[in-house]
DNA sequence: TCCATAGTTCGACAATAGTCGAATTATGGT
DNA sequence: ACCATAATTCGACTATTGTCGAACTATGGA
């Protein structure tokens, strides 16, 4: 990933708005939800909640698809892993025990939903 | 982690100019890097750098200490594992599969620099 | 065709962020 | 005490971002 596109997708995120919403669309996975769904259950104007949906687009940390009147979105999977991966792409150099919990990270956020992955 | 609280740490590392910072101080590791460095390195005015500095310092991503005339700034890596972690704690919920490749990034970081972790 | 619903786009405005030159503080050496 | 180096703080200016009301487009049903 390179530098300029991970700072689009940071800046995207970098809103407490935006924030909230892709967490929403990631913890709802592949079906994701209706625009109209996530501004009931945000309480953020339309028109301001398609800005910020529009600037989630563009990052490419979500995607949309037409269903009947609604547009639905869902959460970018490999672009959020590849974002993370720039992240900490460089961290091993440093200080290798920064790396080793990241696993330790996976498998908790799994286990608190009571998985195995 | 708030949600607030990884908005400030986000807003601070999407920013081409402090995303750079901040890469070279994870690389760096525990002896960290003196401002003056990182102008002369980056090009970088120093008040302009030191500006970002600060504003990297107040999300908490990174730490500073005085040696001599010089300022040494080095990565919070614990801040750090907490933003990652805070980013993927909902991802299992929808997709398994996401929270599955995160240990494989981390260990592929490991063994591009050719440790072990 | 007409209407209601679902979302988006447009234009304007206020608030915030980024950068620079100049001045200031702190430290070490002579 | 004086000077040079290292870095920060201050003030001003420009550019960008976020939000809102109003108008517009698209779809489905009567």
């Amino acid at each position: 990933m390179e530098s300029i596109s991970a700072v689009t997708a940071l800046s995207a995120l970098a809103h407490e708005g935006r924030l909230d919403v892709f967490r929403r669309l990631v913890k709802a996975g592949e079906p994701g939800l209706a625009a109209g769904e996530i501004a009931r259950a945000t309480g953020v104007l339309p028109n301001t909640l398609s800005s910020n949906l529009n600037i989630l687009t563009a990052a490419g940390l979500i995607i949309s698809r037409r269903d009947g009147r609604s547009i639905i979105y869902r959460a970018a999977y490999d672009r959020m892993r590849d974002l993370l991966a720039f992240l900490v792409a460089d961290c091993c150099g440093g200080e290798p025990q920064v790396c080793a919990p990241l696993a330790a990270i996976a498998s908790q956020a799994c286990a608190a939903e009571g998985r195995s992955c």
